[in-house]
DNA sequence: TTGTAGGCGTTATCAG
DNA sequence: CTGATAACGCCTACAA
């Protein structure tokens, strides 16, 4: 009934309580039999060492948090899925936080954790344009933490990106390789990190066309699919253009259902390209081409750089970014 | 540096350490300005009281852990966004682990968060015909379990479930009644809980019109995409359905890239039903017709009920089913 | 090889 | 209102 200890244990064995555990611990010397005994016992009463009383006396909680914006989303789905695979093999557990893209949640969550719960955190930031210093808690703690997707420029941590500017230059070109003259960019925040370094991409790629850019064809939208429907209607009316690149998979659905809506044909009047991870691309109607980030890898890759660090007892991740290459797939939507 | 802590802040302040203690928790009697003093430094100190320390004294972990089978995958993304959602809600914090349907996992998983780190779990199984006395350490700790979806029968917990059972039927109804007469069941496992009652809603209907359930027009197939790829195409080339109902996501996927390879065109030659959480049904090539669980409200139930449990301190849910409604969406896939 | 004892950081109880 | 103290369960020097 109630949660047996090593004490009781012990007890049953007519031991000590270091005797058993030493069982549980696989160096300090033990007689074989002995342990045996220990362990079989412990078996059929359903002992388990209390973790947290291990964790109070080790500083250690085999625990890490993975915080995240959103969840039902097929990026970072994949990117968890990624982050949860590689904890498993280090022996670690997985704590999930999502913000709902709230950088108060975002603060609070940080805060939080910082009180011995984890040994480590990998995050996708959703506090752009605020001060973060909480973060700074995990540094006086000695939480190492990693970035991945989305992160601060001023903060010191290993980032975990993909390619984003090239692929959205390529992204861009591919567009106007099509026959497109006005390429609308389509993005949730232009001033947060990928949303402004795609920016970039597709900027630059509209000048190296000889073609300026037009700060009316940059679409800011939010996540609110209402809104979404609203600005897009907006833009539409008013800008009449015939490419759009969209900046995340959420929007580029939205731009399939406004023109399925609004009887516009993809990709004869409208090509269409986003970021997306959806792994049904090519069953849309028309198949979507898309930028593919390699969502699980940067999970994995994010978690393996945290593991190496709390392996070497580092208190943080070394400032240096790691990028990995986007696949762009060129299908239906964007055909010529 | 190192993780400041109660006493040293005691120190600082000039007070001991029940003081301090009792400036964070919210019951106990404390001059008001003397706890504003308290928080200050602490704030100022980046303190954070430790939680294995609180919870080794409370023997309250203030975590649960949801199990689950998969992750990537629509229908547990949601479910897991709304346990997480009510979790947060709760004051809880989310321990995720990802059996990849793996029995021995699952057991691993259980036996090892029976050591107190969680107050208790929401679950989705993977090991159907096994032996699962691993769950018993569940209830010997006292720590209280739900399932969704996925259950064991011979376990006494609260079961979350949508009506599988109507909805399997309904579809099949639905196909029948759009002409076909030869109706395949493509489903993983036909033995486990939601293949066997979605199972029997198929082979229902049929006898309900009169027709006899062909067990050939069962087919079981696995989660490897490539077997169900030879499954498909072995079924089609003898069985020659006329429409396909599958009882998972991936297989109706499965089913669209292998009609669009084999040039078999839906639904004029082929009609197809499955379940599915996928939010762009309808902007699939043709738009998939569809059994939507509500996902969100699953997981978000699953967890009103073990909050329900943990609040009135009690050890195990009750042996129920809470049975939610999913919803028939007809689109063109099944159209007549 | 096994046992003893102290302490990890916190908080409830009790005394002041 | 504040301070001293014991206990939560485990692990590791150190002693035997």
């Amino acid at each position: 009934m109630d949660a047996i200890n090593i004490k009781v244990l012990a007890e049953k064995l007519g031991l000590s309580t270091s005797t058993v555990s030493r069982a549980f611990r696989g160096n300090s010397d033990i007689n074989a039999k002995t342990k045996q005994r220990i362990l079989e016992t412990a078996e059929t009463l359903g002992y388990q060492p209390n973790m947290y009383a291990s964790s109070l006396r080790d500083q250690k909680s085999k625990t890490i948090a993975i915080v995240v914006p959103e969840f039902a989303n097929n990026f970072f789905s994949q990117a968890i899925h990624g982050i949860e695979r590689e904890a498993r093999m280090n022996g670690y557990h997985t704590l999930i936080y999502v913000t709902d893209d709230d950088y108060e949640k975002e603060a609070s969550f940080v805060t939080q954790i910082c009180n011995g719960r984890v040994e480590g955190v990998i995050m996708s930031v959703s506090g752009e344009g605020h001060r973060h210093q909480y973060l700074e808690l995990l540094a006086k703690r000695g939480i190492p933490l990693v970035f991945f997707d989305r992160y601060y420029d001023d903060v010191a941590a290993t980032k975990v990106t993909a390619n984003d500017y090239e692929s959205s230059y390529a992204a861009t070109k591919h567009l106007l390789d099509k026959g497109c003259s006005r390429v609308a960019y389509l993005v949730v925040n232009k001033h947060v990190s990928i949303g402004k370094i795609r920016l970039q991409g597709y900027v630059d790629a509209l000048r190296d066309y000889g073609m300026a850019a037009d700060d009316d064809l940059i679409v800011e939208c939010t996540n609110d699919r209402y809104e979404i429907r609203r600005r897009l209607a907006e833009s539409f009316g008013r800008l009449q253009p015939d490419g759009i690149f969209a900046a995340v998979e959420r929007l580029a659905i939205a731009t399939y259902r406004f023109c399925s809506e609004e009887g516009i044909a993809i990709p004869e009047n409208l090509k269409v390209i986003g970021f997306s991870s959806l792994e049904i691309a090519d069953l849309l109607n028309p198949a979507l081409s898309t930028v593919t980030q390699p969502a699980y890898e940067m999970g994995a890759t994010a978690a393996a750089v945290l593991f190496r660090a709390l392996k070497a007892g580092e208190k943080r991740t070394g400032n240096e970014s790691i990028i990995l290459p986007s696949v762009l797939m060129e299908r239906k939507s964007s055909a010529g």
